[in-house]
DNA sequence: CACTATCGGCACGCACCGTGCCGATGGCAG
DNA sequence: CTGCCATCGGCACGGTGCGTGCCGATAGTG
């Protein structure tokens, strides 16, 4: 993503993976408060020069540092039960959100995206989006296997499947616990479950 | 709320309802960016201790702020139909959210709250829970009256329900349109609707 | 009429953003 | 091996906002 394979690769490729580093560290270790340009330059020691060369905003640096640790935790498993993957799946996408570095990364760009539409449509694309994708995809191959009605719209199902559990994670301040995971999944399954 | 009716009615009183509504105005008119202290007091004419003697942080006057418009936008319909209504509510509340001047303030206070768990606390039963639960009452009206099942689990529904709605809101840039919110309660009424 | 709380105005210290300029450093071409 | 030059770290600046302190002015109260 943000290393070309064929990039000329001098020297500001390490340092370019140095400071996203920085940044992860520096969220698991003060949280989102201390998550500013001056303090990751500080830390790394580097100018702050030496970032805005390669991010042009502080969202662009953390957007990059979040989609660094980020992508593991996207993979559904497929054990043929879809109750069960979604909520295995779920329990473990709570965990990552609440936890450092994921956590107070995450809150600052979602801080940083209240206030600009474009970075807020970023946002969405990156990380929102995908992993509403790969819900869909998960609950689309429940359905041809018989586990879902064939008439759902797994399209919206997806959207708030994902949705309901961002804001759980995010907005309110309750945890993601086996509760409230088997409350949501409970749901969907009543709604679009073959196997009453 | 914030003015108690048997107030010793001194002239700070009048001045408190005159700053909340230059935050409202402001809100209204620049959004979110120039939502600050400074800003609020400049349009105002007003000094920024005058704004601190009332409210402890940004955040507590953007609380206060939005309150003052939200309640209005709570008031669920009971026509016997509980898709139509929850579908007007929902339209309702999105429009509310997107435009002036409670999204700006909204996104602020969220954006204030992703820093101070607290506050996220605070933002969370103040208005979130208050949500929520005028969507359980609703919903459990209409478990009684036989058009939700018996043995769903409605405090969880309305979570998942109000918790799609936000996050469609203020998470993502998508709007709250009748298709998402056509998709939404179909697969709330999918899940414990009566009505097949 | 005097008293006192509140007022608007101003300034401060702090932090951070984003930019500009410096001399030092290190990798690459010749 | 050597010289070149992009990138580097360091420093300083102007701008903005936060939260606080101090000032003299003002407006309600006793």
């Amino acid at each position: 993503m943000t290393e070309p394979p064929t990039a000329p690769r001098r020297r500001g490729t390490a340092r370019t993976e140095e400071l996203l580093q920085a940044t992860l560290d520096l969220a698991a270790e003060v949280g989102y408060a201390g998550l500013s340009i001056e303090a990751v330059g500080r830390r790394a020691g580097v100018g702050k020069h030496t970032i805005y060369r390669r991010w042009p905003s502080k969202a662009a640096l953390l957007l990059d540092a979040l989609s660094r640790v980020w992508t593991s935790d996207l993979d559904y498993r497929d054990t043929g039960n879809v109750r069960e993957d979604l909520r295995e799946q779920f329990l473990r996408s709570g965990a990552a959100l609440s936890g450092p570095p994921i956590g107070p990364v995450y809150r600052a760009v979602i801080a940083e995206a209240q206030g600009d539409p474009s970075l807020r449509a970023t946002l969405h694309e990156r990380f929102l989006a995908t992993v509403e994708q790969r819900t869909l995809d998960r609950i689309t191959r429940a359905q041809r296997t018989g586990e879902l009605t064939a008439d759902a719209n797994l399209e919206f199902a997806a959207e708030v499947l994902c949705g309901a559990l961002y804001y759980r994670g995010l907005m309110s301040n309750r945890p993601i616990d086996a509760a409230a995971v088997d409350g949501l999944v409970d749901m969907f399954m009543a709604a679009y479950g073959t196997t009453r």
